[in-house]
DNA sequence: TATGAATGAGAATTCATTCAT
DNA sequence: AATGAATGAATTCTCATTCAT
């Protein structure tokens, strides 16, 4: 990606995990991103699509770690441990882009609606899709894959939020001990 | 509660989920409410102000109609599933209220900040609470409670949202099985 | 009219004629009506809708003193006379309000474009009328009116301008003789 | 002249006309002839320098023209005929020039102000010249010369004008023979 | 010499908030 | 108590101009 594109990335997502997109404005971004208010204009057309774009970003190289990390992994049960690591992983690093990326996500009306459910529905589907074999292979049990995926999704992204807002880091090896288990085992004794 | 007070709230919680708080001006909730706009002034303090209380009667509600329903009930079991049931139900009922929230609630700094916080933090201490429970009876084995009850407020509400902006309604019977189920038994066959 | 919406006219006539329209900005209007920007926007949807209904207000108040003028004068040719004068003294008076008028009238589109052809169309007209007029009583020869019209226009037009350009003020007394007679009698001795 | 500032000219002209001098950007002059944005810079000190000098050299052009035309003619009945037909081909020919010129001669102060002026006298100078010849020679019986002129270009100035914008074309045949004998013989029978 | 990426002053417009009625 | 006209700080976005390549 271009340098400067990814400069203004950088400082978007900094300004906007602390502040939200509406509370940031242009001139922090880029003053954040130490370049012209003009220039953010010659790599995004306006505000909005500077959000959506970052969010498409975020998206595509979430979905992209997560395809990458569970290649080669045989087993429904050992894949479902890996995305869940992968993607606490992704959280802690990354920890301002998923708190814009929560907020954001469920977002108003713009113009870019359209292509972002469409990254988001890629990365609902490999976990959906994970599912699914596991079923096939009998080694799940689940009745609707979606459910299941979207459940995975919301425990893994919401306790990391949680950890990250409440504690001040995200906890990765204690969630995901937890988070595997209950995915897998459920809560009863 | 005052019957103005409660008019304006109405309106805003129409307002904000349709299109953000930011996105929303004073002018617009003051017609939808059908009051003066500087009667917003008499009830709230300022944006802020409105948005905040908003979202604290919001948990509060929620908050209050799980520890009702729950009351009674004798197993930690049992009281997971109404937790699920009644919570589905309010995200359906109320599911602009449910979007404002999710979308508002992981919010910067403000002045109300810790208002809010303490305010989430009961929700959340009560399904802990059943789960603590349930561990001293034996009946769950979670190593971490809080964990748990993250885990658990994460897959309602992103599983609730997820059918609500994509599908248009929350399926709450579809819904309420399979996540009781993952989160009761597992996954594994 | 609105006496709010008045000095606003009376603040934009000054200073679009001092700078052009694209000169001025909306503070400098503000300033010079002593009202705050925003008020602007209360009495005008945007900055084309000021200039807009400053030239449609412009064309009407002129349109309306020449059909009261000329209202019980029999002859044609004493009709033209008048025209020649009223449109002078309008000239002298308003100055700033037609150097505005003639800078922005042969203007670019705009959203009011069919708008202001309109009512240029009615002033035009209502020359174009005495001239017919005055052929069917033989007074005059023209063989055509439109032509006549407008040619009588530019004469005021542009000599009022011109005057008012290069040497300070309009010579209404002066051009007005000059120019009728140009037009009633033709320049050959 | 210089082959790329002439691609310049024609580029500014035809974008000018369109949308106004300020409704006009340098990179849309510089696409529309081809050039980089800073070459403009090369053959124009800025974009007000772009302007007048456009204002100048079209004044140059039509002054020229009408001087040349005029040469060898003797009476100045005849000289004056050949005035409105050279000027009616010219707005004919380059109509896009001759409402930039309309719309930004009557000009705001700018550091070119006084070249302009000066160019513009030269051009009303050559009509008045002749019309004070046909004085001398008891052809015409105008008092005041300058009235006389200013007249004469408004008239044709208004009438190609107005029929440009409004029926989009320059009828040089019906408006010539029209508004050469009202100036000449008057509208009188 | 020619280019176009980068800049930032400045424009139009919005909107939370105030306050006279 | 209720209203909505008035305000101006703040925001997004544009574009003339510069300058490194």
């Amino acid at each position: 990606m271009n340098p400067k594109r990814e400069k203004i990335f950088n400082a978007a997502v900094k300004k906007f995990s602390e502040k939200g997109t509406t509370g940031t404005t242009m001139k922090e971004i880029s003053q954040e991103a130490g370049v012209g208010k003009g220039t953010l204009y010659r790599y995004f057309e306006d505000k909005e699509d500077l959000v959506s774009s970052l969010m498409s970003y975020g998206f595509e190289r979430l979905t992209e770690v997560i395809k990458r990390e569970i290649e080669g992994i045989e087993s429904a049960t050992d894949k479902i441990k890996k995305v869940v690591e992968v993607q606490l992983e992704f959280y802690k690093k990354h920890c301002d882009f998923c708190r814009f990326l929560t907020r954001e996500f469920w977002g108003y009306k713009n113009k870019f609606e359209e292509n972002i459910k469409e990254i988001r529905s890629d990365y609902t589907v490999v976990i959906e899709g994970i599912i699914e074999e596991g079923i096939e292979e009998n080694e799940f049990k689940a009745k609707d894959p979606e459910v299941a995926a979207v459940s995975l999704i919301g425990m893994v992204n919401l306790t990391a939020l949680h950890w990250f807002m409440f504690k001040g880091e995200v906890a990765v090896d204690k969630i995901r001990e937890e988070v595997i288990d209950i995915f897998l085992s459920g809560m009863l004794n």
